[in-house]
DNA sequence: CCTACCGATCGGTAGG
DNA sequence: CCTACCGATCGGTAGG
């Protein structure tokens, strides 16, 4: 909190007129990450895109919160688990809720013959997880371009590095 | 460290009878896991095999060590920033040489027309990045099977989740 | 928005 | 390996 308040120009105590407490502020940043999601997916999931290009569309999210708001994704992904009660079960209930139509998705995909027979559930974390290094690696000045890094992971999620011949 | 003098039955300052300082504890992690990753690049690098079979050798050590120590990689993954001086310099040169010769390996296979033309680094960063979520998720009652979870995360980085027809 | 301050906790040491 | 303890730092409150 002191560190925070440097940085706004002000003493640690004078923060408190500002906000209730450090643990608020976490639970502002997890919940306005998780509501981004899930209106996301509260569109996607019921609509008539096919499998492929729901995940497309989610994952497309996934890279731009990264890209945008890098430390806001970052605190939500690692922090998370420091919410308190009855917080902390709540965002669970809602993470739970989101994977499980992620996977619903690939299922589908799958079911429908235009995914491989993968582990749905491994399929997903790694799916998911292959965006994470944007939250470290990418900020305002950083070396690599938006739409780049969007062609060569969504490329690479749908068709792997190899060159099929 | 007294969470950690607890685990074992003892004072925290009992502790300080066996090691120097947590900051030594933080250090031992990050550079065993750093010589194991360096040593397997310093036989992978310079041999014979594909670029390909190189990414395929060195992606099922990373695997590997996530499932059989992920507590080790968590903290070497997300606390290596932590280090001190002169030791975080030499970690940051040791992981940059490793980078470096994986995105080389990368770009070979780029060259030899195995390999889609991607940009490496961009590459590098989600494949490596697919594996990272076994550190949360992967441990010794997990749902998942190691050899399950490598043949996956190998062919979603190979050829993706699609079923080209 | 600041000064002054609190109780809890942290990594670690002295001395046995 | 323990008791006793230290100085620093933490989130936060009282009172203005």
């Amino acid at each position: 909190m002191r560190d925070l308040a440097n940085q706004v120009g002000m003493e640690a105590a004078s923060l408190y007129n500002h906000i209730r407490s450090k643990q608020q502020i976490l639970n502002d940043i997890c919940f306005s990450l998780a509501n981004t999601y899930t209106e996301k997916m509260n569109k996607v999931y019921p609509g008539d895109l096919s499998p492929i290009d729901k995940i497309k569309s989610l994952v497309s999210l996934h890279i731009q919160v990264h890209a945008m708001s890098s430390p806001i994704a970052a605190v939500m992904n690692d922090e998370w688990r420091y919410l308190t009660e009855p917080n902390k079960t709540e965002f669970v209930a809602m993470r739970d809720v989101y994977d499980q139509r992620f996977i619903d998705i690939i299922q589908k995909g799958i079911d429908e013959g235009d995914i491989k027979k993968l582990n749905p559930r491994i399929a997903y974390f790694t799916l998911l997880s292959s965006i994470r290094w944007l939250q470290h690696w990418f900020h305002a000045n950083s070396e690599f371009d938006v739409d780049d890094i969007k062609r060569t992971i969504t490329e690479m999620i749908l068709t792997g590095i190899v060159v099929i011949k």
